[in-house]
DNA sequence: ATAGCTGCAAATGCTTTGCAAGGCC
DNA sequence: GGCCTTGCAAAGCATTTGCAGCTAT
């Protein structure tokens, strides 16, 4: 029986589409890390840490795969970075508008929900700028 | 005539309180890098636009230096540390109740004074979490 | 067939560290 | 004099890149 046909589509099959709206050819390591970017709730990642989870699932990818495809991804729209942690670089599942809480002790992101913190009284960018973004970091801690 | 004796509390008589204060020996290094640092208005720097600029200035300071200093600063509460880079590490002289904008094209911050913006609605920590801060980026770019 | 991807390993850039020599109290 | 600091060079991390081989279309 066949076995390698199109094991693709049938993992993931809106991935597919997904990535190709994207102009990013499905190959395998693509789609397997978008299912296991996209296939759930949205969530907060390293290079490092998807690529130990997607290697204990027993796929197959490089880091530096990881690392560029984290980076095309967010390119395409799919991922945003975080900026919290000098160290290191987190990509977030959740493009639209929220903030987050950033525990600094464990190095973990949680989400804030877009309408949930009100920004006031940000002053006009100098002349030839324009705000990009307004990002708003809550550091917390154990108490 | 003597020469070398007290240059240093010549030229930084202030910093040098500052810097024993601060639990700090005051060292030929430690009170040229804080001259340059509080000597004028506030100011961001990084680890290398201060070795470059202290360097250019005739003062002999080795870059590892300047990174245990700014630390060493730092942990005094001289100095804090602002995140929105990934690939670089700002201190900035202005130690108080603030926000900054980011220029991401040219990696400079600005300060925004504290009561300038106002932050609604930040929601409670956690359990057994305490706010440690809220930080806000403007990040702005060429229009 | 062929333009685009992947993987490895080497390279990079920022930052930290080990240890001997030097400076402050 | 003794302990803290400095400086250099080497090590450490996270991330990027060059390039030969592989793959989706």
């Amino acid at each position: 029986m066949g076995k390698t046909m199109h094991e693709n589509a049938v993992a993931a099959p809106f991935a597919a589409e997904k990535l190709r709206l994207a102009g990013l050819r499905p190959t395998r390591q693509r789609l397997e890390l978008a299912s296991h970017l996209f296939g759930g709730p949205d969530r907060h990642v390293t290079a490092e840490s998807l690529h130990d989870e997607v290697v204990e699932a027993g796929i197959k990818v490089s880091l530096a795969t990881v690392y560029n495809t984290l980076h095309q991804f967010t390119q395409a729209g799919l991922l945003r970075q975080v900026i919290v942690d000098a160290a290191r670089g987190y990509f977030d599942t959740n493009t639209g508008d929220h903030q987050h809480f950033f525990l600094e002790d464990e190095g973990m992101l949680i989400d804030i929900p877009g309408e949930t913190i009100t920004v006031a009284g940000v002053p006009t960018a100098p002349p030839g700028m324009t705000v990009d973004r307004v990002d708003v970091v809550v550091r917390i801690r154990r108490s």
